[in-house]
DNA sequence: ATATATGCAAAGGATTTGCACGGTT
DNA sequence: AACCGTGCAAATCCTTTGCATATAT
């Protein structure tokens, strides 16, 4: 892969060069509103580097998420797909997702009440089931404003 | 395929010859605890019917879900996952997903509570972006007992 | 006869792996 | 020199499709 590279870099407990790919790839998806399947960020970057390839584009994309970057995710339509985790309170946004066309809305209203739902389910499933929650995933499925008509 | 047949058969607004791959997997849906994935159901099935192909399991399986009898989960470890649709209160249930060894717990407290948060979220949606809410998944991912060790 | 249902083999699509090359430490 | 990151091709895994056969209406 030709291009410019940074060094060595550390990020949280891994050590990586900070190489072309995987700044452009987390800048492309810093950036992006959309959320971007592997395939859509190597047809994104390959105009600006032809070099790229697509298997890069997945491990970088692992890489990120194991660094905890970025989130993937799964909206039943056969491939991941991945977004950039801001630091602040971003984190807690759902989706929103037409079953028809395959538009996804993010949706991050209601948060305050949502963390109090969500510490409680936590909380009650450390209790009954000794389950360690670290994450979660809520989505709704329906049909958008256009594929209602 | 060979096997016993029965005759054709009205569900909902859909006629089916209501045949044995048909019944089969409906019934070992409905009383298995577990989510299984077409290729579980293939599995399970082949010892009893051993005539039965996995092109079957998949479209038989499509149609369940077109009849509204089953769910289909994508739980993020790449195949898709199968859960009879009972009549009562557990078409509200979730679940909690082991990262580690993938584990799968049902979970169905709070019903009320997050009956009247989802439906909040549903009424905002349907208010702010014209969507019409069809249903939900909601999944809290960690550690299961066992894995945290 | 016509419409449905099925199995098999092949095709498709997303993702992962093996390997050789090239750049970094 | 040892390590790490990359691209390419091949392999893998899940799922769908084409087609010929079998069964039901």
């Amino acid at each position: 892969m030709p291009g410019p590279r940074k060094w060595r870099h550390r990020y949280g407990r891994y050590f990586t060069r900070w190489t072309m790919p995987r700044e452009a790839i987390l800048n492309l998806l810093r950036r992006t509103s959309k959320h971007m399947s592997a395939k859509d960020i190597y047809a994104s970057l390959i105009k600006m580097y032809p070099g790229i390839g697509l298997t890069t584009v997945y491990r970088t994309l692992d890489l990120l998420v194991r660094m905890g970057l970025i989130n993937k995710f799964a909206f039943g339509d056969g491939q991941s797909r991945y977004e950039f985790k801001s630091e602040d309170k971003k984190e807690d946004h759902h989706h929103v997702i037409c079953s028809r066309c395959g538009k996804i809305i993010d949706y991050e209203d209601f948060v305050e009440d949502e963390k109090e739902f969500v510490k409680q389910i936590e909380k009650h499933l450390s209790e009954k089931y000794n389950f360690k929650v670290e994450g979660n995933r809520i989505q709704f499925y329906g049909l958008c404003e256009k594929c209602q008509q």
